[in-house]
DNA sequence: GTGAAAGCGCTAACAC
DNA sequence: GTGTTAGCGCTTTCAC
């Protein structure tokens, strides 16, 4: 099974030289060359090794996503298309896991370092902006999803503003003026800019923001009981709920459920990212839906033109969401 | 950035080969010179090049991983795992997805034959026992979640007809005995493994399986509400459902609340896997639970021996599936 | 159009 | 304990 470009040279009656012009059509080579290295390599079964091409070259042909968490269906759908684009011009994906540690992340890196792979994609980090752009002057590195505030890298997020602006006002249309929001904590760009488009979407309809309206927690399932069982107890109770994700939206709409309140009827839920289980849910749960798959192509697009074509695109594209109706927000 | 093991050796006042031994640790090296050498590293930020070592090695340190669908909750666990494992041992992971489609699973297991990956772990496959047989031969691969009859490969699966037994046998306790099942049509093991399971555990319990209480479809979400809305409307209607997936179950209880049957009450509703959302659902989904992380971590494990060690465990291990009872299945 | 040969960065004999 | 050197498999000048 070791057959190398040598055995095939042997076999062919010509140089190795040769035998890698015909693999790589870089040059040009005799119709009878070539068909002879083409039966030699067939009789062979020859399969170049990467690993001697890739040192060669010094490239990978190999990009590294990060994912602060497995299991999430954001990411999954944005890889799916990350890999689909990559696998059209030769790139492989490599995945990581973080837990939203940023050791681990920092070890995950090492990847761009050593060599293992041409380029990373982060999908969220807790890596500040220095640390990020100290990689970015040495490797080619992206952000997707998430951004990083004064972090000059190639970005592609969708306008979080405008999504929770969006969400908002679809709340307001069918007839809620009393709209809690559930955000996130901490400086999580996206869910503070949701935040934003949430407080201006009611100012402009002439609704004033509540502060006991919004509740700061974790992005998470787990963090949607306690808000709603929050909100559930006000005197003066939401109509209306915006979750800052899908993942807490169905949080809500469970521990709603328990309680016996019927959602959709008396108790409106939207939530943000458009997940796969959205439609599965019972109710089926509204949402600002990402364009994920089209994120994922295109920051796999721009990552790999930087890397083969040694460009540095370190622009911000900012892809269109899309506003989903479903029962959680009834008729 | 392209400082390599000669200069720190130049830095360092020491020849190639003691920086590659305090690399490594492969060979004593003197205090002094491995002083030298690591004060070298940190000040020329050397990182090794892993292609050059891998050339030399000719060894990756990475597997690949091919899964049938992204964005599933079963494949999510696993990987984790795998990851969770791998990265302990140093090793990567590559993620490649099929959809199911032979052609595709063809292309990326090429990544073995070009050395990209050490080995590959297949969570199902549509691949042949001949074909997964004289690939075997020569790489390291192995097969998780889902056997293929009469493939010689290292195997991590559950003891589907045990869980197909328990599925049912949990049914039954509850009182039910005119119980329905939702299996897959052609020759995918696990379901027909977990249907025999089923139907063992009725005629355990003196109840005769009946065949207008069996539904072949698909595996996934989508193919539910045929087999529900089949099921709702045959004259003497099945009082509880097992699916072969939780997902279809899912599903199941989506096509039911849609005609106001209450699942858990009217209706019980058992899956398969024990995904994340089973917990989520309203009502949460009662299922056999696959020890996703473990099944990951083992398969991880034993196919990174076979790689390292040269060894070449081909065994099938079985794994304890739990039953987890919800919502869905009453109280 | 083709071949010889250098060399990508590293490890591992093999000498000393 | 350390240095010299061959060579992993490949691509790519540079001659011819």
């Amino acid at each position: 099974m070791n057959v190398t470009i040598k055995d095939v040279a042997k076999a062919a009656n010509v140089s190795v030289a040769t035998v890698s012009r015909v693999l790589n059509g870089s040059a040009s080579v005799s119709k009878e060359s070539t068909q002879r290295v083409n039966d030699a390599i067939r009789e062979l079964k020859y399969s170049p090794n990467f690993l001697g091409r890739n040192l060669r070259k010094c490239v990978t042909n190999r990009i590294l996503v990060i994912q602060p968490s497995s299991d999430h269906s954001l990411y999954a759908k944005i890889i799916a298309g990350m890999s689909d684009e990559a696998e059209k011009v030769g790139f492989d994906i490599v995945t990581a896991i973080s837990n939203g540690s940023r050791e681990s992340e920092k070890r995950q890196m090492d990847m761009l370092y050593n060599r293992t792979v041409d380029g990373a994609v982060l999908l969220g980090t807790s890596l500040d902006k220095d640390t990020i752009n100290s990689i970015a002057e040495n490797f080619n590195i992206a952000l997707c999803c998430e951004s990083v505030h004064g972090a000059d890298v190639l970005t592609v997020v969708v306008d979080d503003e405008a999504g929770g602006y969006d969400a908002t006002t679809a709340l307001i249309k069918k007839g809620h003026t009393k709209i809690a929001m559930i955000s996130v904590q901490g400086d999580v760009i996206s869910s503070g800019l949701r935040e934003r488009g949430y407080k201006k979407a009611l100012k402009d309809h002439g609704i004033e923001p509540r502060e006991e309206y919004i509740w700061h927690g974790e992005y998470e399932y787990e963090n949607a009981a306690a808000a709603t069982e929050y909100f559930l107890s006000l005197p003066d109770r939401p109509t209306a709920i915006f979750a800052v994700s899908d993942n807490l939206a169905a949080g809500v709409i469970k521990t709603a459920a328990q309680r016996g309140i019927a959602v959709g009827k008396e108790l409106a839920v939207i939530g943000f990212d458009g997940i796969t289980w959205c439609e599965r849910f019972v109710p089926s749960i509204s949402s600002i839906a990402q364009p994920c798959e089209e994120m994922g192509r295109l920051v796999a697009q721009k990552l790999i033109a930087n890397i083969t074509e040694g460009a540095s695109d370190k622009g911000r594209y900012t892809l269109k969401h899309s506003l989903v109706l479903r029962e959680s927000t009834g008729d």
